[in-house]
DNA sequence: AACAAGGTTAAGAAATAGTCTTAATGTAGT
DNA sequence: ACTACATTAAGACTATTTCTTAACCTTGTT
């Protein structure tokens, strides 16, 4: 199992010591996913909390009208789960699906709060993990009520240049709230 | 001091045992703040979470033009800070401001850091609340990409009625992302 | 290597969202 | 109760975004 990735992970905050270390990895299962494959599907409850060590994914839901909306990319290094069906125990109103062939690392729900009741850095990580996650949201919230299209689609090739390379660009339309069509006139503006 | 909301506000979480409380009020401050008073202004660096015992705030950006975009109301039982300003000590972009004459409970920083390593429960606790907000402004994100303005102020009268009530409707408007005039014509358009 | 599927660009018409202005109404503070 | 200021309303005008259709490119799969 690749490990490695998800050790210095936690080392960017409070770093596990051996057991910690041994608890966790114990805990995980490691899957390979295929290129459009599917790690959640609406109405499913989501189970795991999923590490990316490899590929990435996308998260998003699906309109009245059948379109996508991608609310987040997670890529190498991050963590992707519907938190409020993995919390509630509820159908997801969401999609996880992998945009690259990916390596993953999941976790169940009942381990993880197994981990939280043993070992409460996991509790200080997550929340600090939790808390940065927040804070990108809540920027995205004032980029979505406070700017043009135009604007949102520059402040998201320079937050994630690295996505932006990888992705396609319909891909982004969706992830900043527009139509792909009028993505590809705001790139033509810029020329 | 009033205490009784704050000690309830976690009993919906982990309930605070008798030590947990009496190390959690010495380090509470309370204060009484008027309409229109700042508790953060931009460039200040955030300091305290507060929480909200009595009164409305909103927390929002000023773009260059000198228009408010608000990304945040907290009303009774609410907690409110800059995160990121308060994690990563650097000046704020963002004002948190009185809506109604309010009574509130702050906690510094390091205080809050203190009661994180003296007690994981406390830890356990603002996971969830973090976790909670975030699934909160994820539905938010979903929103503002996907829905039109008239579905937006619909979404938010049903899912803040309170608020709804409290609230001008230029501060909605701001916290939807449109002009007051816009939703003027929206609530016209309803009728 | 070749095909099929999906992604990108284009361009005009239409709808939606927003600005600007003016004016009436409501509300807060002295 | 009065004054100043904030809020709502309404209409004309403008800008932004979507919709539709279609041709052309790229990429993944066999």
């Amino acid at each position: 199992m690749q490990t490695t990735a998800i050790i210095s992970f936690f080392d960017s905050y409070l770093s596990l010591d051996e057991t910690e270390k041994e608890e966790l990895i114990n805990r995980l299962r490691e899957r390979k996913i295929k290129r459009r494959q599917f790690i959640l599907q609406e109405n499913d409850t989501c189970k795991h909390f999923t590490f990316v060590v490899e590929g990435c994914f996308k998260m998003y839901a699906v309109d009245k009208n059948g379109y996508e909306h991608n609310l987040q990319f997670a890529a190498e290094n991050e963590w992707i789960a519907d938190i409020e069906s993995l919390h509630k125990e509820k159908p997801s109103h969401l999609y996880i699906e992998a945009i690259e062939p990916s390596l993953i690392l999941q976790i169940a729900k009942q381990d993880l709060w197994d981990l939280y009741n043993l070992y409460p850095k996991f509790d200080r990580n997550f929340r600090v993990i939790i808390e940065n996650k927040f804070i990108e949201l809540q920027s995205r919230v004032l980029q979505n009520i406070s700017s043009t299209a135009q604007e949102r689609y520059t402040t998201f090739l320079n937050q994630y240049p690295n996505l932006a390379n990888r992705l396609p660009n319909t891909q982004i339309a969706s992830y900043i709230g527009i139509t792909p069509e009028f993505l590809s006139k705001i790139r033509a503006e810029k020329l």
